[in-house]
DNA sequence: AAACTGTGTGTGCACGTGCACACATTCATT
DNA sequence: AATGAATGTGTGCACGTGCACACACAGTTT
């Protein structure tokens, strides 16, 4: 077995080893012309014998380019888990910056002590940009990106951020045009379980169910959770329920509230369609994981992600980033 | 609005506004004593104006140590996002190295183009160390840590691979035991739905069902599939029903899989667990998702992900790393 | 008065790379 | 034969930081 090195090789080693300079070697190692077949054939057999590999963090320092790209997720990890909607947005991001060659760095936020870590970390000269997922109002990692100026894009729109470049989709329609179709099954009595309110997101579902109850609109048939949490819906519908027995309607602010939410009724007894009809949001795995499966609003959440990347991409090429609204669908299914 | 700066400002430029030299500047920034009142003063005036943030790149290249951890993921992103034991080990791992004051970086692996962009990525002097999960037997990324000598640690152990520590749990035992409390619900015709067998958690889940049944164990009701996921488990129970209509209990190797036969269980019309018996493994989020809940085998992965960090901090610190069984629990719910 | 200690500060080099420049050689052009 | 281009190679500096060392000065000890 062998030991591993102490310290690595450099390109010092693989010059002296192949009897030429240093620059040679970097012309080598960076594809630019004007090298000797001779030459090149003995550095590339020093590289492999002294098994040198580059130091890609001093390459950065010098070229001051890092290739790679943060991922912020500012939620419980427990949530960053639990929702799919992250996890596709992840995945679009990763898909478009994986495909420009740069690396993405997910990193996740869940305490002030990690806001602190991670804002450290975005200015330390790790990364070239950032994705923002899901950032609050009071984001002290988003303000920090903003302050330092590292080019970055947020997925959502926190209230009060005009400067910096954003991908959304329009909210408040959506819940509008659910809650509508909703209310088209014949439903009276129609409430909702809000969430987030503090982000744009959850503030313009609660503003779009409200446009679609005009006059029928009763504050006291909503119930806010801070989290898009699947306890959340459990516990929220239970006070709904309690608040108004005769419910027939609900619109959930998101599938795994809803999902949480058909717990709750199940419980009490209560039948989905029959009895209540039950609409969430976002088209996550919950709402075909769920009996009955939920009719819900479609985010393209992996679209949101590739939309992102390419804000901060075009950033980083010196092209100027334009906001991206996209479209939703409603995806009617079995729960109303 | 202030246009984001095009240089960011450096030590030089703090020491010229401060009216020191670099080497004063270094010792505020790094704490160590011998600066005067009055020059530390002028110093920290000088870097609210001119709004400095230290390099830590830079800092990393000179000093040799990043303060950072990569965890490697080798998953389909899908399978990452639907896998919630990988999100408590990523929790577990996160709690310890944050603790640490080490910057977790998640990396995931879902492509030869991954593969390499991530080896070199952990090559090039981005991270002291690493947490692998899930590696197969062949995995180059695997590869390329130990061959360069990176601290490491794998979650679950790759066939093959002795020299690096590792956090495992006894998956053989916990498969054999869940199996006899299975039969002695008496149970006569019992399959497996196994799954990843190119790991030591799927092949060792395989052989404690083997040695659970002994004599009566038949190699026609053992289906396998290479990944754990719900979809193989919809396809793997209808060809096991199609294999032995009597079966009446069945082992999978994941609660993902256990939640994709209860779909295909319910959709044949078979009761669970009346007339077949169904047992998981893991205690994930699907076990109390599923209707009914899951019997299952409780894996500690949250401390899996606890010790791996700590085998690779024990590296960095020159300790010995020691390798880690855990112990599993059985979790006895409705579903047999 | 010389030598020593403690405190405060500046300078040079190292970390490992990339790149601009200078220089050397060969060969074709005027 | 002199100029020029094309090709190949070496050297110095920059990236931004940390650290070892040298130095300066005040106050104390022999």
């Amino acid at each position: 077995m062998t030991s591993p090195r102490r310290t690595r090789a450099t390109v010092h080693d693989v010059a002296a080893q192949a009897g030429v300079s240093r620059g040679t070697v970097s012309r080598v190692l960076n594809g630019a012309g004007y090298v000797s077949a001779d030459a090149r054939a003995r550095i590339e057999a020093a590289i492999a014998e002294v098994g040198y590999v580059r130091n890609t963090a001093a390459r950065n320092l010098a070229r001051s380019k890092t290739w790679a790209v943060g991922f912020v997720v500012h939620e419980p990890h427990q949530l960053f888990l639990e929702d799919p909607n992250i996890g596709s947005i992840l995945l679009g991001t990763n898909e478009v910056v994986a495909d420009a060659d740069h690396q993405l760095v997910v990193l996740v936020v869940d305490s002030d002590r990690d806001a602190k870590r991670v804002s450290g970390y975005l200015r330390g000269g790790f990364v070239d940009g950032a994705v923002l997922v899901s950032a609050r109002s009071d984001d002290t990692v988003a303000d920090a990106i903003v302050e330092f100026g590292l080019p970055a894009a947020f997925v959502g729109h926190p209230a009060g951020r005009a400067s910096v470049p954003h991908v959304r989709i329009d909210n408040r329609t959506a819940a509008r045009q659910i809650t509508e179709r909703l209310l088209a099954t014949g439903r009276r009595r129609v409430g909702m379980l809000a969430s987030a309110l503090d982000r744009d997101s959850g503030a313009d579902r609660l503003e779009g169910f409200q446009q679609a109850l005009g006059d029928r609109f009763d504050p006291r048939l909503v119930v806010d959770d801070p989290l898009y949490s699947y306890q959340s819906g459990v516990a929220g519908m239970a006070e709904l329920l309690d608040r108004e027995p005769a419910l027939d309607g609900v619109f959930a602010a998101s599938d795994a509230v809803a999902a949480g939410a058909l717990e709750t009724l199940r419980a009490r007894g209560r039948r989905v369609p029959e009895d209540v009809g039950l609409v969430g949001f976002d088209d996550s795995a919950w709402a075909t994981r769920s009996t009955p499966h939920l009719s819900t609003v479609r985010q393209p959440a992996r679209d949101m992600g590739r939309a992102a990347a390419r804000l901060v991409l075009d950033q980083l090429g010196g092209h100027e980033a334009h906001d991206v609204t996209l479209p939703t669908e409603i995806v009617w299914r079995d729960s109303a």
